[in-house]
DNA sequence: GTATGTTTGTGTTCTATTGACACTAACTAT
DNA sequence: ATAGTTAGTGTCAATAGAACACAAACATAC
């Protein structure tokens, strides 16, 4: 056994669970796997695993997901930690916590392998039954990537790096589940100066081509909010 | 051992930090204790301690931070879990994973045992050399804290239940840091309807006395956003 | 009982932001 | 040349935010 456990503290079984979001054909889905073991064999979860000692939280994150999904967190634009759920009766197996981490990507390829378990995209508006409190996690991550769009940039780890307007605000409205009028998003968005144009225009249809966007940071940025 | 760890699984050290903010004097406070044991030995630090099995992080915090600081938590209008850290080198011992919580409360008194550490509020703009990373986990808290005022009823929790005006101004300029103007702080406010007089004053001085508010509710209560 | 000092309580004006709303521009395909 | 489709743009009204000053109500000292 190990020394750290020299003086009898036994803690609780520490585990991971991550949501990822992207965005496909104007639908926010999330990856989900088909668990192969009880409990809760055969219904679908988030992925998540144990996170062993030696590992960091995030660590434990990037192998679970690569190891029962088949995606690099390398592979994500953004990933931030969500919130730590805790309860006794959560694993039937005895005293569980949770972290859970939200994932951001775009055009995200699960890549199958024998231990992934049939990771797949879901669309947010049509979840299969899920195992554990996984539909209230999911609920959870979903209301606070609202949040973010409201005050962050979040959004450009959902769309390419070069986008339209129309994108960006395609994008805005799968995640919110609400249509956006045009131009007042176009002027509040363009005000936000968190974009800029640049010189290249996209040809894909019988109309006018639009002008591709692109935004200053590829990283997350947050705007200040302020209460008076 | 725990039948549990049959598999060989060994969890990382699981511990729990509280950040305690109370208003003392229109200076917001944070709760501290002085570290009897290495490491950091005699340095300042949140209450925290480890998260044994069979327990809750909620119910170890509520355990630490009574051994530790002499509060109850029972004696706190708010608490919320803020972050969950995990570094290697975070504690000297070894990999731990320190899941944060933020209280609030109103005339807190530590109440001095064997056990407890020294217990004491510090002023956050004047705070002591700090064991751990305490002093980011605490700038986090207080950061979330502004953030919350801005769209939560969460200055509840820092002033007592009837109030002035004036002392819920006095608590946000605390808390913010800043002075805010009067009438725009309470037109503002007041249109939150989060609050609504009572009929009694309050006379305490040689001056005009003051009508005493409520806040329609003791628990938190969020605002709606848009970004739409 | 009058004057002084102190905090409470209140409105207006100006500026900035939000929300509703419709047409022309630019391209492809027929 | 025409039809169909998406891109791109501005105005007006309503709401919210920021700056700003004085009278009301009390206690105390004289």
């Amino acid at each position: 056994m190990d020394s750290m456990y020299d003086d009898g503290y036994l803690p609780p079984i520490l585990t991971v669970d991550s949501v990822i979001f992207q965005i496909v054909d104007g639908d926010l889905q999330v990856l989900l796997i088909q668990r192969a073991k009880e409990p809760f064999k055969d219904k679908w979860a988030l992925p998540g695993g144990y996170n062993a000692i030696g590992e960091t939280t995030q660590e434990a994150m990037d192998r679970v997901l690569s190891d029962k999904a088949g995606v690099k967190t390398s592979s994500l634009q953004l990933v931030e930690q969500l919130y730590t759920f805790d309860t006794i009766a959560r694993d039937p197996r005895g005293h569980a916590v949770s972290i859970t981490y939200m994932g951001l990507g775009r055009n995200v390829i699960p890549e199958e392998t024998q231990k992934t378990q049939k990771p797949g995209f879901f669309s947010v508006k049509n979840l299969p039954e899920l195992a554990y409190d996984h539909a209230s996690i999911i609920k959870y991550a979903h209301d606070r990537l609202i949040s973010k769009l409201s005050y962050t940039n979040a959004i450009f780890a959902l769309i390419p790096e070069l986008f339209t307007l129309s994108q960006l605000q395609t994008a805005y409205e799968a995640v919110l589940g609400r249509p956006l009028d045009k131009r007042n998003f176009r002027k509040k968005f363009l005000s936000l100066e968190l974009i800029h144009p640049t010189d290249e225009y996209i040809r894909e249809g019988a109309h006018r081509p639009a002008r591709l966007h692109k935004f200053n940071s590829q990283k997350l940025e947050t705007l200040s909010r302020s209460f008076d």
